[in-house]
DNA sequence: GGGGTTATCGTCGTAGTGACGACAAACCAC
DNA sequence: GTGGTTTGTCGTCACTACGACGATAACCCC
């Protein structure tokens, strides 16, 4: 059998969900070289005989500290020379949706773990190592552009959610405003999109909004656009 | 500096070009174990210290004989221990779409390479190697949907084309039936979809079509739905 | 109860599409 | 040439889906 060349791969996880009404990202503290002291995407290197999506799923526990109900997805692949001053490693991002959590617990080799409000990483206010800013960038878009044409907001949501609180998904991802009477035409309106779950719930002010689950659906034909307002 | 695991690295690549109006699949058959005399992707090592794309560029030229006018992007990774016998090998997969070309040259380690149909490859007509199957059949969806949103199609065309040809691409990657008058109203009709070149072309039978090259624009707002009839 | 707030339902005008008719401009058979 | 065939291009019509926005329902607080 022929020797084969070598690499060391890894996987990074691009971990999505909304605070506050808006987009945050979950980042580690490097408590070790190289970049010591800057945040990174959580993840870390694939073990032997370990297939991707489970050293996905692995990170995503070891960091969130849940297991189930969050959406993962493979993103993209960066494996430029340089990248990483180790030596030549490859690493599988992935992009994971979550709903709201608690504040994570720090990873064992992480100094420390915080959602970082997305506005703030993009406008580079967050130190980032590698070429963790590009990979999340490549994550962001990613995110914007399913919302259009799949049912993933629901990612987003407890399993029990109202049309408004599925809006402001969509409001925190995109970064503009929806109207609330057409964002309800569009969503009730599709079949298999989300189905009434009979209860009600009261958040504040105004009336009762009617609570859902997520649907059949998988895809919207048509889509919802972007350019909404 | 720590000791680092390692994996093998390589990349394979989903070459689609449309040939007597049928989509099909560029493979090559293996010459040597494992999977001799099966047909396989395109594809190959990536070389110390070199880039991913630069891998997939490299093995792209050596393959079809062609360096530009092909349009090439990450597909997907794959990395399931076992999927190659002679360990774990991680594979980088690319999706590539070339207007039709030539009969393909033999590379250097490939008994031969041939453009298949992919009916018959996505029909199991045609032996596989490794897990080629599944990432021939993640290609071929991956070009359908972005037919749908983007101007893509282009890609497979000639630099300069008619609408009718452009409708071939579609209709041979989707496997449906276009109305040529309803698309040649949505391809005309897109600012920046199509460009005129002023020039006409008679193919055959028929009144001679105007010529057409691409566009700037690479979105289609809104989409080409592939449930046209 | 009154005012404020949010959820939900309707209405209207318009863009985009599927179905399909009509004409234009080439070819072929005779 | 003449007529029939084939393919490209333009137009029409009905229907769907969406943006803008009015109206009503059902809660909160005071």
């Amino acid at each position: 059998m022929p020797r084969l060349p070598a690499a060391s791969v890894t996987v990074d996880l691009v971990v999505l969900t909304i605070r506050d009404r808006a987009l945050h990202v979950l980042l580690v503290e490097r408590g070790i070289d190289p970049f010591a002291g800057a945040w990174a995407l959580p993840g870390g290197f694939v073990l032997a005989d370990e297939d991707l999506d489970a050293a996905a799923h692995r990170e995503l526990a070891e960091e969130t500290g849940v297991a189930q109900g969050i959406h993962l997805e493979q993103l993209r692949t960066y494996g430029a020379p340089g990248r990483d001053p180790r030596g030549h490693v490859v690493t599988v991002a992935w992009l994971a949706l979550a709903p709201d959590l608690d504040e994570p617990a720090a990873g064992s080799d992480a100094a420390g773990a915080r959602w970082w409000p997305m506005d703030a990483v993009v406008a580079g206010d967050v130190a980032l190592a590698f070429d963790h800013a590009a990979i999340v960038a490549d994550g962001l878009e990613r995110a914007r552009a399913k919302l259009e044409y799949s049912s993933l907001a629901a990612a987003f949501c407890p399993p029990e959610f109202t049309v408004a609180q599925l809006r402001a998904v969509y409001e925190a991802v995109w970064g503009v405003a929806i109207d609330p009477r057409n964002f309800h035409r569009k969503v009730t309106g599709t079949p298999g999109f989300v189905e009434p779950t009979g209860g009600t719930i009261a958040e504040g002010a105004g009336r009762p909004a009617r609570l859902f689950r997520r649907g059949p659906t998988e895809t919207l034909h048509p889509p919802l656009t972007r350019a909404q307002s």
